[in-house]
Parts: C-alpha cells; structure tokens; sequence
DNA sequence: CTTAGCGCTAAGCGCTCGCTTAGCGTGCAG
DNA sequence: CTGCACGCTAAGCGAGCGCTTAGCGCTAAG
C-alpha cells in the first residue's frame, strides 16, 4: 500500500507509455483522473500532485502550467482515438463501418477517464492548444465520414444526409464517455458491438 | 444600449418566466449564460453580477450560494424538459416516437444553454440537490423507454435492447447540447427532425 | 415629517488558488 | 573527498475566490 491513490488504474491504461520520465507520466496519469472527475476547474495543482504522491511544487518540474498538463492529455487523448479510427479494416463498407463505430465507442468506455477529458476540457484549453487539437478532431470527422460515404458508394446504405448522419453517428460514440461507469452492467466490447448493431441499423437500406 | 449583456437574449427564453422578483431571474439568466459558457467551476458570482448589471453582493440577496442558484437552473431545467416529454402526442407509437425525440433533441438545440447546465454540471450539485434532480432523470429515462416499448408491443418497433436502445435515444438527443452552435445551419426544429428519423431507422423492423 | 423595511452597494475578511523561490539530498565525474 | 547537476520539497507570494457586514437611498404607512 502506498500514498498515491494512482496504483490500482494506472497500470492498466497503456495511453502513457510514451511519456518520460516515470514523475511526470505518474504526473499526467494523475492529472487525467482528476480532471476526469471533478472537472479541470475544480482540480487544484495540489490535488494532481497528492494523487502522484509528490508535492505540489513537483507539478512545475515537468510541466509549465497546470494548461500545459491538460494539453498533454488532450492532444494525446486526441491522437491516440485518431490512430484508432484510421487503422479499422474490414470486408467491405458495413463490416468497416461496424468495426469503426464499435473501437471508437468502445475506446470512449475503455478510456472514459481520458475521454471525458479530451471531449469535455476542450474549453479549458489556450486558444493555441485549442486550435491544435481542432485540427485533429477535424480529421477525426473526416474518417467517419468517409466510412458512411464509402457504404453510399457501394450502394449498401441509404443516408440522405451524409453530414447529419455523421455528426449523429460521432455524437453518439462520444456522449459514451458521459454516461459509462465501469460498474455498469455492458462491458465496453458489449457496447461497442450495440452501438454498431444500432449505427448499422441507423444507414441500412429500406 | 446598457449594460448588463443580458438585452438580447433573456427575453426570447421563456424557461424563467416564473421566477419572482425580476431581479432574482436576471441573476438566474445571467448565471445559466455564464456557467454554460465556461463552466460552474469557472464562472465566479463577480461574473455573474456583473452580467445582471449589478454589485457581487447582490447575487446573495436572493440565493443563498452560488451552488444554489446552479441547482435552481438545474431544477426547474430538468422539470421543463421532463413536462416536454410526458406531454407527447401523436397517432400510433411511430408518431409518438417521432414527436419525443423531436421534442427533446429540438430542446436542447433551443434551450441549448440551459441544456448544458443540466446536462454537464451534475457534478458540481451539492449530494443533496444532486439527489433530487437525479429522480428527475430517472423519470425522463422511463418516459423514453416507454415510447420505445409501445412500439414493441404494437409490433411496429424491432428493438433487440429496449434498455439500450433507450440509453442510446437519450444520449443522442442529450448530446445535441454539446455540439450545437445558433450560428450552424440547422435549427432547432431541423436537428429535431432529423433526429427522429434517425432513431425511427434505428427501431423498425427489418 | 418621521421612520421602518427592503433592495442594493462599498468595502473587505479569511481562505485557497496557481505558481515561485531558496535550498536540501542524492549520484556521479574528477 | 570534492563539487556540481538534477529532482525534488518547504515555505510562501500575490491574486482572486465565495461570502459577509455595515450602511445607503428609496418607498410608503402612520
């Protein structure tokens, strides 16, 4: 047993493994699950930097700002469900728009702490910082966009508003984040999969 | 021209018309601006006098803390938008189906800056108040649900997750607070619309 | 005219915030 | 052994926070 509150969950999340040296990715990690929790706002340095087992001046070794730490998660947040979205296979457009909707769901339940930052910090965020990561989530629009598209294509959905449907389709992946708790019944595999079953059903033909 | 940056907006939400004196409802209306604008955390109660054009003390005449006069716009949004949607009408589960989703994605494109608060700031409600406008939500979800079964049981609806499928009607229509901007295309009245459709696709059969 | 009550403001209290500074302990090169 | 670089802590600064207090000006009853 230890004092950093941060041995049980941050083991399990591979989000970090990147960041270097150990003090400030146990920083981030730290930082994550307590804007995740009480909101960017309401988090003190002090609170980040108790949760890493380190004193509050500890914060300003690593990072420049408390804005800086949220940036880190945002933009890595931001790449990380990108990399996600980009790399789904499939055989033809309805089993690449199932496996798209069910890993990008499925990561905002998996990752929700991380989530929960990216898609609801944005506010918080420097004009700067802010626009970068606008650029990512521009290119993350894309991608589900072209998924739907390619299945019009092909001929196999019927969307008469490619832009809304897309727009819904995002939306709904996102708002898991909102509502997912880990002691709820569906795993986020089982929500991915209801999530695609219903997006599939959402641009299926007639 | 004055002062107080509320002139253009108050008037046309009709949400507060019941709160007395007039002076308590401009710090209400200035309040829901600020805190959906940057956040309950970051909205200090100097930001919220200053929008109703009066001294920060003011803000203590008539509630008794800033966390109440969130959980004042949390109520009574959560109370107008569960009235939305119990009092639904329409020929057939289809069009009831239809005229809920509608109604309550519609609302919170409207009533988009209430809708935030209600939605995204749960967290800040002291466990007391958070308590209460929690019944609320289960309330709204029941309502949901039950447009979604009548379809079942009329036959009308193929819905493999009633639980699910409701969870996820909800979360799209609560999302629209997130994303939506007066200054896209869409109205209110579109995105409601367009909604409907998209969830009738989700629960017909075959 | 007097005065009580009410809505509001000017001033400021105690506290906690983000962040800084001075300096300690450790490990390693010479 | 010496000395320096580095990661960190103890202490605390200035600012701004939520909220309180004392008292002002207006209204209206007696």
């Amino acid at each position: 047993m230890t004092t950093t509150g941060l041995d049980g969950f941050s083991l399990l999340d591979e989000t970090w493994r990147t960041v270097t040296p150990d003090a400030a990715r146990r920083m981030l990690i730290a930082a994550a699950h307590a804007f995740a929790g009480k909101g960017y706002h309401a988090t003190t340095t002090r609170d980040i930097a108790s949760l890493a087992g380190m004193s509050p001046a500890a914060v300003y070794i690593h990072y420049r700002s408390k804005e800086e730490l949220l940036f880190n998660i945002s933009l890595v947040g931001h790449e990380t469900s990108l990399a996600l979205l980009s790399s789904i296979g499939g055989d033809g457009a309805v089993e690449r728009l199932r496996n798209a909707v069910a890993g990008f769901a499925g990561w905002h339940a998996e990752f929700h702490t991380t989530a929960r930052v990216v898609q609801y910090e944005l506010g918080a965020l420097s004009p700067e910082h802010h626009a970068e990561v606008a650029e990512l989530r521009r290119q993350i629009e894309q991608r589900m966009r072209a998924y739907i598209a390619d299945g019009v294509e092909e001929g196999v959905f019927d969307v008469p508003d490619l832009k809304g449907a897309t727009l819904a389709v995002l939306s709904l992946c996102i708002d898991v984040a909102r509502w997912y708790q880990p002691s709820g019944k569906r795993t986020p595999d089982e929500i991915g999969a209801m999530y695609a079953d219903l997006v599939l059903r959402m641009v299926r033909p007639n």
